[in-house]
RNA sequence: GCCCCGAUGGCGAAACUGGUAGACGCGCCGCACUCAAAAUGCGGAGCCGAGAGGCGUGCUGGUUCGAUUCCGGCUCGGGGCACCA
């Protein structure tokens, strides 16, 4: 944190704010929300789904903020006039009632001279706490005899109630109700019997015969009983309406202003619990508060808390928060909040380029590192994690604490969100989650049932969910590492399901992973003895089967290759089974150079499935007679010459449904390919006896006959 | 209520920019090896049909020579936000 505690709202960077009577601490992450958003368009190696996440959460609105008198008969002393933001000045003539927050300033200063009203506005605000049943809380209001001047017509009044959806903390606190372009605001007028009035005639309907029910309004329309706005469309209505509110005066300013509006609150970062950074900050009865002088830090947490109680331990430890003031030196008191541990995940990634720092963040070792490039985590961090750290990196720069670099501002290049690891959950009889390794399971598919293994008991199978400590249906990591392997667990992982969807874990797929393990060892073991020489020169000619296997060799690699950079785990994988297959098959051949084929074949493969399981594949390289280590070896590559096929096999349609297929030259003509495909028996067969009216030829790919 | 995403065999899934749907794996079936089982190897299979063939990517229209892929409408499932003025 910065080392200036800067009062109010008026916060530039890294500052904590005090903003209650009760301390809570604050960081102004508003004050970027703005940044925060319209970053958001460049972060274009970010799923899209995350973007609209953090969009939705900032959640910016275009608006007015609007001036309205007070009728002065019926405000209470000192209230000359209330403020309320819109996003539909359009709509002003549909207004039919005011609401304002019970803690807004006009409810308290009316709830001073009217005990009734006092009595709503602390119902309200019992029941707001309550946050349960906010769905369900019925919309309530309460008429504070207040009057409001209408701000095109000074004539008009409008009555001003106090009301139980209105949130103090957006906007002003205040809105004006437009029953027939708001559902929330019909249902309010439908209670409180206040007039309804159609301002927007939707397309398509009859101004004559147009009436508003139980059903707003609130799309786009054409303005109707809105005096200078009548029949301009809802958009032009807002222009005009803005700039009559922008030119006339109320006092000496403007009625109304234009402006934006953010949903996004400011980062309340207080924690009464003891596992936390310390807020590092004294409160001195004198100088306020203070805060902890650079040398002093890090404010170490006592060791000796005691967690017998409810409550914060560092609020009740007899010593811990006495300290003397920094600034007087007087006796004084420690901040005993901690931070939010989402601070310390803020901007951990910058302290690791380089941990051995002095300052927080090595200026010089963050440029050189950062952005991350590929950021990989789940999913559950799409607003939170993500949003406070791409906050918390810009300021952390802003205050002159990140990198050395001029327009470094979003911490994470690209962002890749994993899916989780799931399994089937298993209930006892009396309803206790049981974990798999107390049960036993039988039969298959549907007809899978399950019994406790201590008692026998039946058990019921569950869905399969996110593994959780609660539902005990979790596998310990040590456990599958020390039957199967870590090896065997990963590329278990990595085979079943794309990295972005959940996989479940299940002991059928982990044989089958496991099997695959032992394979590739057989299969090196068998292809070790049958390859020629680590070294041996490449032969001047190769037989048929030699070279199938050279070209599966090179072209599993180049998209082995792509796969991996995609993060497609799973098709790398598949990739690398086929080519298996075709490796093992290939070692049963006798076939010019296949020795060759075979030694050049198994390096690659080791190589290729070095990421994914590094154990075996050191093993399976030092079988094949290298003593360097394999993670040391470069990726190898593909011979280009290797990935094509010097014939191609392309599918045959009649109409558009495939009869037949044919190989042919890869570079053969399209007359000759049409020639081939009319020979065809299946498509003779097919045309009837009709003559083709048209062939479309996709070199490569297809032959359609249309006829 | 608003916003977003998804739907492909018994299962996990694959299919480059509209061009052979179901690669690969799991499970299943058959065979070989074995006294037997496991392991291993070989073979089979989208569904219906003996076969020819027909039908198939949630449903339903459309664009196209051709649609899992593009467009419209709908159903179901998942996720996010939610008195936001």
């Amino acid at each position: 944190a910065n080392e200036q505690v800067i009062d109010g709202r008026g916060w530039r960077s890294g500052a904590l704010v005090e903003t209650r009577e009760l301390t809570q601490w604050f960081f102004k992450i508003t004050q970027y929300s703005d940044e925060l958003l319209s970053a958001l368009g460049a972060l274009d190696k970010w799923p899209e789904k995350v973007r609209t996440m953090q969009a939705n959460w900032i959640g910016r609105s275009e608006g007015m903020l609007i001036r309205w008198a007070l009728d002065k008969a019926s405000a209470p002393k000192g209230q000359s006039e209330l403020e309320i933001y819109t996003t539909r000045p359009d709509t002003l003539f549909g207004a039919s009632f005011m609401a304002i927050a019970p803690d807004h300033p006009l409810a308290k200063a009316a709830s001073e001279k009217n005990r009734a009203l006092a009595g709503f506005c602390d119902e309200c605000r019992r029941l707001g706490t309550s946050v349960a049943d906010l769905e369900t809380a019925e919309k309530m209001g309460f008429d504070t005899g207040i009057r409001a001047i209408h701000p095109f017509d000074k004539d008009w009044l409008v009555p001003v109630y106090v009301a139980n959806f209105v949130l103090m903390d957006y906007g002003t606190g205040a809105i004006f109700g437009c029953p027939s372009g708001d559902q929330r605001d019909l249902d309010f007028a439908l209670k409180y019997k206040l007039p309804v009035v159609p301002v927007i005639l939707p397309a398509g309907e009859d101004a004559k015969t147009f009436a508003i029910k139980d059903k707003a309004a609130d799309g786009d329309g054409t303005m109707i009983n809105s005096k200078f706005l009548d029949g301009l469309s809802t958009k032009a209505a807002f222009e005009e309406a803005a700039q009559r509110l922008e030119t006339t005066k109320l006092g000496k300013s403007a009625v109304g202003q234009r402006n934006v509006n953010y949903r996004l609150r400011d980062w309340g970062i207080s924690r009464q619990r003891y596992w936390g950074c310390p807020i590092p900050v004294i409160h001195c009865d004198d100088c306020g508060i203070v805060p902890v002088p650079a040398k002093d830090l890090p404010v170490k947490l006592p060791e000796d808390a005691t967690f017998d109680k409810p409550g914060n331990p560092l609020d009740r430890h007899p010593t811990w928060k006495n300290c003397a003031c920094p600034a007087c030196k007087k006796p004084a008191r420690r901040e005993t909040d901690t931070m939010d541990t989402f601070v310390d995940s803020s901007w951990y990634y910058a302290r690791f380029t380089n941990p051995t720092s002095e300052t927080p963040i090595d200026p010089k070792a963050a440029a050189y590192w950062l952005p991350v490039d590929q950021y990989i985590g789940g999913i559950e961090h799409a607003i939170l994690h993500l949003l406070y750290s791409r906050f918390f990196f810009r300021a952390i720069s802003d205050s002159g604490h990140g990198p050395e670099s001029n327009n470094l501002r979003e911490p994470f290049e690209a962002l890749f969100t994993q899916g989780m690891v799931t399994h089937e959950t298993y209930k006892s009889a009396d309803g206790k989650w049981l974990p798999p390794n107390e049960i036993k399971i039988v039969g298959e598919g549907a007809a899978r049932t399950a019994t406790e293994l201590s008692n026998g008991q039946p058990v019921e199978i569950g869905d399969i969910i996110k593994m959780s400590k609660n539902k005990k249906n979790v596998v310990d990591p040590d456990e599958i590492i020390g039957h199967w392997g870590a090896d065997c667990a990963r590329w278990f992982m990595l085979s079943d399901s794309p990295p972005e969807r959940d996989v479940a874990w299940t002991e059928a797929g982990v044989q089958g992973a496991g099997r695959f393990v032992q394979r590739i060892w057989r299969l090196i073991e068998d292809a070790a003895g049958k390859a020629a020489p680590a070294g041996a020169p490449m032969p001047s000619a190769f037989g048929d089967d030699a070279l199938a296997l050279r070209r599966s060799a090179h072209k599993t690699l180049a998209q082995v290759g792509r796969c991996i950079e995609g993060l497609r785990f799973n098709v790398a994988v598949a990739q690398l089974y086929d080519f298996t297959n075709q490796f093992s098959a290939a070692l049963g051949k006798s076939s010019t150079g296949l020795d060759w084929a075979i030694g050049e074949a198994s390096q690659v493969l080791t190589k290729m499935i070095g990421p994914m399981m590094p154990h075996l594949a050191e093993e399976c390289w030092s079988r094949l007679g290298y003593n360097t280590l394999l993670a040391n070896e470069p990726w190898p590559a593909a011979d280009p010459a290797l990935l094509v096929d010097d014939s191609v096999t392309i599918a045959v349609q009649v109409n558009g449904k495939r009869r037949d297929e044919l190989t042919i030259a890869r570079d053969a003509s399209n007359e000759d390919i049409q020639a081939a495909a009319l020979k065809l028996e299946a498509v003779v067969r097919a045309m009837e006896g009709r003559l083709p009216k048209k062939v479309i030829v996709v070199p490569h790919r297809i032959v359609n006959i249309v006829g």
